[in-house]
Formats: C-alpha cells, structure tokens, sequence
DNA sequence: AACTATTTATAAGA
DNA sequence: TTCTTATAAATAGTT
C-alpha cells in the first residue's frame, strides 16, 4: 500500500528500512490490538528492531500470562505429535519434554559460555554480562554458603565426639582402678600407661548403644524422618511463597 | 477498511466476530512476516482466539529462542525501573529478579492448585490436567528415588557399626580375659556378666581413634572434601550436559 | 514529520 | 466457509 508496490525481501537501504520499520511497527501493534479488542482475543507480540530495540504489545499488558499459556500449548502440541509414532504409556510425552527443555538450555548455555555470540548485539551482550556476573555472585554466595555449614556441622560433631571419648575414658579408668586395687601378677606398670587399645589409631566410628539388640533402631529413622520432612517443606517451598 | 468504518469494541455478534477473526488473523500474521523480512526485524506473535485455539508467527520460526532473547530484556527493564528508585548495590537487582519469579510462579501455582481457573478454556484445563498428573507421577517417583537412597545409606551405615561394635567387643573380651587369668578378690562372677558399661543404653556415636591428640583430623576433613567434590560436580553438570 | 497517490486489508453481502 | 466488491486503512515515495 504505497505509491509502489513492494517485494518480499530485506530493504537494503538503511535509512529506508528504518523508516519503513518505524511506520509498520506502529501499523502492526495496531492491528495486533484491533484483533484483541474486536475478536475479543489474546495477543502476545514481540518485535526486536536489527538494531536490537524492543517493541511489545500483549492483550491487558499480561505478557507473562499468555507466554505461559502458550508454552502450556506448545508443549502440548509437541506431546500430541510425538505421541502419533509410538505410544506406550506417557514416556515419550515425558521424553519430548526433556528434550524441549534440554535444547532451550543447550541455547541458553552456549550463550552464558560464550559461544554463538555472532548473532547477539551489544545490548544483547551487556545483558548477558550482567547476568552472567550476577550469576557468578550467586554460585559464590551459595558456595560459601555451604562450605560454612559444612564447617559448623563438623564442629559441632566434633564437640560430641570429645564429650562421648571422654565418657569412654572415665569408663575405661574406672575398670583399670577396678584392677589396681588387685596385686600385679607380672608384667609391672602395665596398666598405668593407660588402656592399650585406646591408643589403636584408624578406628572409624562407634556406635554402642542400641547394637547388641539387632535392630538398628533411633538413629536411622529419625535420619528417615529427616528426608521425608525436607521433600514435604521443599515442595511447600515451591508452590507457596 | 472495508464498507463501514468499524467501532473499536467487542463484537457482540459471534458469527461476525469469528469472520472477523479469521481475516484479521490471516492480515496480522502476514503483516508480521512483512515487517520481519523488510525490515530484518525479529518477531514473535501469538495469537488465542477467544474459543482458545492456538496461532502463531515467529521470524525463522524460532519462536523459543525469540520469547528467550525477550525474557532477557524484560528482566534487564524491569531491573533498570527497579534500580532507579535507590540502589545500594545489586540488591535491588536480585530482589526484582526474584520478586519477578514469584509472581509468574504465584500465578502458575495458584492454576496448579485449582485456583483461578474462571479465566481458563476447557483446553487450557485439559493440558492442565494431563500436566498435573505427570508431574504427580514425577513427584512420586522422585520421593522413592530420595527414600530408597536414604535406606539403603541406613543399611550401610548400620552394617559398619555393627563391624565396629564387633571390634569394640573383641576388644574388650580381651581385657575381660586378662583380668581372668588373675584371681578374683570378692565380687564373684561380676565379670562373668559382660562388661557393664557395655549394656550402657542410650549412648550415641563413638570416635575412638584421634581423641586423645586434641584434633579431630580424618573424618571431617573427609566430610569437608566430599562437599567440596560434590558441588563441584554439580556445577560441572549444570554447564556441561 | 507531513503529504498523497496507491496498494492493501477487510466489512458486508452473496 | 469462501468469493466478491466497495470502501476504509496503511503506507511507499516524496516533500
């Protein structure tokens, strides 16, 4: 519609291409918004200029909520078509959306490892910069984060551990002063070096209480219990805050 | 364009709007390839009709890696809103980012959990449930996973503590023996019964070896290593699969 | 950014 | 739905 008629392929002059984006943009969001309003329909639209610039129009400005309804879509579709070939049960719906899944990562990740960037403009780039430095910071909060409870964990073990050799100590004192008060047969000064075998080094650790019965019985299920309310607080944690 | 100039308001006549529909459609789509290949433009656009079927246009068909290349600068807009008001440093960053998160989260969820679901088409309600169920089924599988790995870890945790009671007992018997072969000064048969501190319920985990040194030396640092390994690894998988 | 000759899109009718 | 056609809208080239 013009003083011309138009061809189908880029418009090498830059100074035109430009201005003919400027004016179908505005043609294009209008007519994106006359269908929404008119046929009382849902549009999601997102325009990147070849300079990079953003334009968006989406139905009550929800553009989050239709691009999650049509993901919902797409994958459906997906599943339908993968499910025609061969159907056994819901594998290959689950693998086809493994797969989806794995390529969008695979995407995102040659980017964050610095492939690919051919086709990414420097706005493009400074994002993904600053992403990927965020990112960075994450990891490194995270990490510590872990190695210090890792830490504290192991002093706190470490502490009990003490406690409970101590314990074992004065038991084993108590049984030498139950022999010193016997006469030594032989052997002389041999219990006042201390027990021998609590000198044996390598011993990993030692469970006593609960041992001689055959079930294994506190320890392990409270760890059980342990598991179970992590999964249970876990899921709440996704679905509720 | 057409006969009568059109009011820019729902069409009450279903008929009429789904004509509507479908003509404006068929234009906006190829108005948006248009203005993709004139003017080397990225476009996606989505488009529900008001029964809930899907449609679409994506330039190159790349539709993912588009709404992608979106997600990324919305965020980075939302962040440069988010920054303006104060900014101490990326604090503000992370919390729009999370904040962002959420709130596509919040609203997924609250479809997950049969909320909101007025707004949704017996499609969309479809799909919805054919989702739920797999990810009950993954749900489930997942908590079997994590609950035969926590057993089978109590198995083996239980299995060296029984070896390491063996020893402890072996031990023991020892100096049970030696005290044996020495007669025995009143108190008749009192270690005949085992030894007493032995039965001691209730006392939990024992590290023999290392004690007495003042360090706490294998064990944790072993526990620190295997932290150490497995983020290691898990960041490896997350970036190289 | 504004103008205008044309092309294009489409509302209404068949 | 699809085709036709009169007319409204969009826009290419120009100023």
């Amino acid at each position: 519609m013009g003083r011309g008629k138009v061809q189908l392929k880029r418009i090498e002059n830059k100074i035109n291409r430009q201005v003919t984006f400027s004016k179908r943009r505005v043609g294009l969001l209008k007519k994106a918004h006359e269908i929404s309003v008119l046929c009382d329909a849902e549009v999601a639209l997102v325009v990147f200029s070849y300079k990079g610039k953003l334009f968006e129009y989406a139905t009550d400005s929800c553009m989050d909520r239709i691009l999650e309804r049509y993901e919902r879509y797409s994958f459906a579709e997906r599943q339908l078509v993968a499910n025609e070939p061969e159907s056994p049960a819901n594998w290959t719906l689950e693998y086809s959306k493994l797969k989806a899944r794995i390529e969008l990562l695979q995407r995102n990740h040659s980017h964050y490892m610095g492939e690919n960037l051919d086709s990414m403009s420097l706005k493009d780039l400074q994002i993904l910069e600053q992403q990927i430095d965020t990112s960075l910071k994450n990891i490194r909060f995270r990490k510590n984060q872990l190695l210090h409870e890792s830490i504290s964990e192991m002093q706190k073990k470490e502490k009990a551990l003490r406690e409970q050799n101590g314990m074992l100590e004065k038991k084993i004192k108590e049984k030498e002063k139950e022999m010193a008060v016997r006469p030594q047969w032989g052997l002389p000064n041999h219990g006042a070096n201390g027990p021998s075998f609590l000198m044996a080094p390598q011993l990993p650790h030692l469970n006593i209480g609960g041992t001689y019965e055959g079930e294994s019985a506190e320890a392990p299920r409270n760890e059980l219990d342990l598991n179970l309310d992590s999964l249970y607080s876990c899921h709440l944690g996704c679905f509720t805050t």
